[in-house]
DNA sequence: TAGTGGTCTAGACCACAGC
DNA sequence: CTGTGGTCTAGACCACTAA
């Protein structure tokens, strides 16, 4: 009879997850986790639904998922690939109007104050919220030889345990992490301070004088990756931010 | 023959936008515009494949997009209904240090400073994005008989004409657009100043204090609806925001 | 218990971009 | 021209829950 024809899937696996989320899950994993970095060709739409014993149209529905997630971009008859992710200035741009107002080429260095690999102190550990092993950076950034950023920055050796060798003599520890780990999570907390005598004295300004500070979490399925505190001196820097609700 | 059923595709319909993204646009439309305001059933997907004359797959494919873009929620049996949304201060908080020391609770209150109807001047109209008349609102926050926001705020009038008559009395400007347009998308633009003598007078603090000011603008499918300057004294005030790499 | 959303399929046609 | 993604269907079974 055409009974068994009738139950398409096996009644012998109860599968607790839909085939969808354990398709997405595994797929989403492997671009997260840098298993397959940004470029590479994911299999096509065929050979998934072989490989996951399931119809295309099931993994259809999580590749446009993941395309309109932005982790995928696909292309007709070249293929499926991960996307390379737009870093989070895209949404939340730190903007050095001074370096606006003079237009491009603005000679930009930095350089680092110190640099230390320990476990972290009781108040680190939380600010980082990991326990193990950190590396602790600081360092200052300049454009056009004026300091426009001290940089207070902790990262989770656990997790990147490149770092420890990294010298960060080409890129900066934050350009080198957002290269390492291209997607990640972030909470930002912004506030306005007066500049205290260590910063005034490492941002050449006035102890009292307003500055921006901005303390970033970022954290890779919830494992904390990088805990860094920005100060911009005065009030001629600006965030700016975006919040859409939700595009389709 | 099944020559016919092979194609179901009525051939003489082209359509440029697909099926779903029509249906998409339709639903999403009525949601945005508030002509479903939030808590209104929409119909099964039954009546809606039979209405848009397609399979009822074709409309859970969309149904599926609008709730994992959090507009709708969906339960079985019971049917879909349009969310209300988690307001920006959900991803985006201002938070009052003091106000969460001293727990719950805080006695709040704010006043009107000045409220103008008029055309903007052209300093108001690029800040707002709009050329038609406007509702210009200045109005002071407290918290515990303290002021801790300083609000200037513009409305406009050709999306939002009933502001014109609303008296504040009860909500606050903000308090009210929000109920008033759930669904909006919003820029924000923050930086360290210090208090000129106008805030200095207005937030009773000296002039020279480091303030956060926030410029937050809010469209609602790129209409402008509001465009307003916040300024919170000292540092004690705190932007919080969060950005994920888009969760699916 | 009945009805809704949730999932999945096997197959079809189409549009488009590489080859 | 070939093969890929894009779309759509008619129907099936399942899971949950409100009534």
């Amino acid at each position: 009879m055409s009974a068994t024809e009738i139950r398409p899937r096996n009644p012998q696996e109860p599968q607790r997850r839909s085939l969808h989320q354990t398709i997405l899950d595994d797929l989403k994993g492997r671009i997260l986790s840098g298993k397959w970095p940004p470029g590479t060709q994911i299999p096509f739409e065929q050979d998934l639904a072989r490989q996951f014993a399931c119809s295309r149209m099931t993994v259809n529905k999580v590749m446009t998922q993941l395309a309109a997630a932005g982790l995928i971009e696909r292309r007709r008859k070249a293929g499926t690939f991960v996307k390379r992710p737009q870093s989070h200035t895209a949404i939340m741009t730190i903007v050095d109007i001074r370096s606006e107002v003079e237009a491009l080429g603005l000679p930009y260095h930095y350089e680092i104050l110190s640099r230390d690999i320990r476990m972290p102190r009781a108040a680190e550990a939380e600010r980082l919220g990991a326990k193990g092993r950190i590396l602790a950076i600081v360092c200052r950034h300049f454009a056009a030889r004026q300091p426009f950023c001290f940089e207070d920055r902790l990262i989770n050796l656990e997790l990147v345990p490149e770092a420890e060798k990294e010298p960060f003599e080409i890129l900066s520890p934050g350009a080198w992490l957002v290269s390492k780990v291209p997607w990640s999570d972030a909470e930002y907390r912004i506030r306005a301070v007066a500049a205290d005598d260590e910063i005034a004295e490492k941002l050449l300004i006035e102890s009292g004088t307003p500055c921006l500070t901005i303390k970033r979490r970022t954290t890779i399925d919830a494992v904390p990756v990088t805990a860094v505190n920005l100060t911009y001196p005065g009030t001629d820097h600006e965030v700016s931010a975006r919040f859409t609700s939700r595009a389709i």
